[in-house]
DNA sequence: ACGCATGATTAGATCGATCCAATTATCCAA
DNA sequence: TTGGATAATTGGATCGATCTAATCATGCGT
């Protein structure tokens, strides 16, 4: 309960104002404003023009309070910087919107404790539904008695553990083993997996497509092949020497996303070795400026304002219908194809 | 006034329960909320012990409603996929939540018809203030009559003609100037402005750094050396052709922004003009891609998520003083020099 | 024992819109 | 003319927390 101090109070226009100055009742107004068709064609007309006159503007919280509804829908995620929350953040709220709800934004910036004080003052403003992508080493359990059994949740793209939320993910394993099977086809056997949090679990999903693209091939990933880093630009880049640090050196590597994808080119470049000619690579995202570069990117599309907008659609269904069986939606995801994974295996 | 068809009512813990329980009254119970010294150190205790017990969250919409304050300020901006625009957005819910306020989001994607959509519904939350960066050919007029007279509102980045606001911008003119000087030390003196659309207020202004920069030079710009542009990568790198495209050809340009440096890069490499050695760019805003490409852009740093913080307290300001004077804050920015100014004329 | 200051507590009205049940107006059929 | 159906309107209570002014305890000095 952060106090916020404040103004002078300044009086606004309410329906008792509408109502005395066009010589209606409150309730009256009410029902104009919410356009039934019990008001007479005429009261509808006076009440309206004075509505219009006087410069009225609804007050949501006061209808919300009585009417114990709400037309807000929580957004918390990590991190806006990163393009693909921003995208993310887009699509739910372009659909949210279009629902007549607007978005109360928060970030973490994957601060477990962060992400507890903001979903306290968010639940706060009593929002119809939570739409949450969880920052890494969440507690579930805290969350869960934070959040309440009542509100409406959706989980986005982070398993939640031990909470019976709907959830939304990516098909993280087939992404992965859709990239590790192209690095195949094109003749790649020594394939690294490269970036991420091994104990994050859409790292964890990652790692198992490509090892059983791996295995179905008939190549036990080396262990020497599993490299871990935040998946950052300049961490990826620093790591990539660990790739060459041994005999049996990739020749590709899946790559956990776009970032970790893009350092590694520079770290490559900085070794003197040509991505795209001498060593293939693929990410995982598609953010716009996988496009971009040179070469460009070869990587996993999951299109994040669509998931934006599904999300959206999923937490509205369920702040509907309270009582439906908890949902797992696993979203398609789609390779992409382009210049980063040209290279033939030297 | 759409409306939200919502879930079956579903009653909450309110002061009343705790109140009951603990054997107190309702005003009692709220001064144990907002932490009065009036109440009795035992007392307090029971009230506590009661309020967890049953899991209460404070309703902050009732308290609205009576105290007639709010907690939310609305943030309106084209686009979170700019990245620009993301860490502003970031900057600003940083700085809200921190004085206990929450961000009401909201994007027009740069149309101001669903911009006043937008606004007229974010209104309707009566938020204490609003973060506008105003969609491009916004009509001031309309928008002052939809925020009423007694909104806090705070203009980022793109001036609003015609409103009485509180201001926030970059110092486009010094920027341009100072990417000009840049330039025009290293030698150059056909100089383009690359980018961006002519009538938007942020353009003219870059725009007329760099004229002031070349004329103090003695170098009255060519109008051939200015090209339009929308401020996407795909249409810049397209209108490259344009500079080649006289006897009088640039062997320098000062662009609208990253995004169109990155373009005009692109552009150039298709033509086999080796950007940072054949011709030397720079860019406007030091999104993080900047320092990543090759070769690294030299360009002019804003600090998107600094303005973001500083607007949030600017309109903080606003609302805690409605009758200061309105100000007009220039954001200082900083020349950043990379490789792609390294070119000398040829 | 009384008055009075200080400390704690509370009943009741209030914020702005909505819901409910009740009322008034209107019209047509019998 | 009366009854009853339909249309239109409304007073009063309500949502959950807060404010105001009043009440009830308690202690202390005289």
């Amino acid at each position: 309960m952060t106090e916020t101090q404040q103004p002078p109070p300044r009086r606004a226009v309410t329906v008792n104002d509408i109502a005395r100055a066009s010589g209606v009742s409150r309730a009256t107004v009410s029902l104009v404003l919410r356009g039934s068709p019990l008001v007479h064609a005429e009261t509808r007309n006076r009440v309206e023009l004075e509505l219009k006159r006087q410069g009225y503007v609804y007050n949501r919280g006061a209808a919300n309070l009585r009417r114990r509804t709400s037309s807000s829908v929580a957004l918390v995620i990590n991190d806006l910087s990163n393009p693909f929350f921003a995208e993310f953040a887009m699509g739910v709220d372009e659909a949210l919107v279009g629902e007549g709800y607007v978005t109360l934004l928060g970030s973490t910036g994957e601060s477990p404790a962060r992400q507890e004080t903001l979903l306290a003052s968010l639940m706060e403003h009593s929002p119809a539904g939570v739409i949450l992508s969880p920052a890494e080493h969440s507690d579930g359990e805290r969350l869960q008695r934070l959040l309440g059994p009542h509100t409406a949740v959706l989980v986005f793209n982070r398993e939640l553990p031990g909470a019976g939320y709907d959830f939304l993910a990516l098909d993280n394993r087939r992404g992965a083993w859709l990239a590790t099977e192209h690095l195949l086809a094109r003749g790649h056997r020594r394939i690294a997996f490269f970036g991420g949090h091994a104990d994050s679990s859409s790292c964890q999903q990652r790692r198992q497509g490509y090892a059983d693209a791996m295995i179905a091939a008939g190549i036990p990933p080396d262990p020497r092949w599993l490299i871990e880093s935040a998946p950052t630009r300049v961490e990826a880049s620093q790591r990539t020497v660990e790739l060459f640090a041994h005999a049996r050196a990739p020749t590709a590597a899946v790559c956990y996303n776009d970032n970790v994808a893009l350092g590694l080119k520079l770290g490559l470049i900085a070794r003197g070795v040509r991505p795209g000619l001498d060593f293939a690579l693929t990410g995982f995202d598609d953010i716009p400026e996988a496009a971009q570069t040179t070469p460009p990117l070869t990587t996993i599309a999951v299109e994040p304002r669509a998931r934006g907008r599904q999300a959206a659609e999923l937490l509205l269904q369920r702040v509907r219908d309270r009582d439906a069986p908890t949902r797992q939606v696993v979203a398609p995801v789609q390779l992409v194809v382009r210049g980063s994974s040209g290279a033939p295996p030297s």
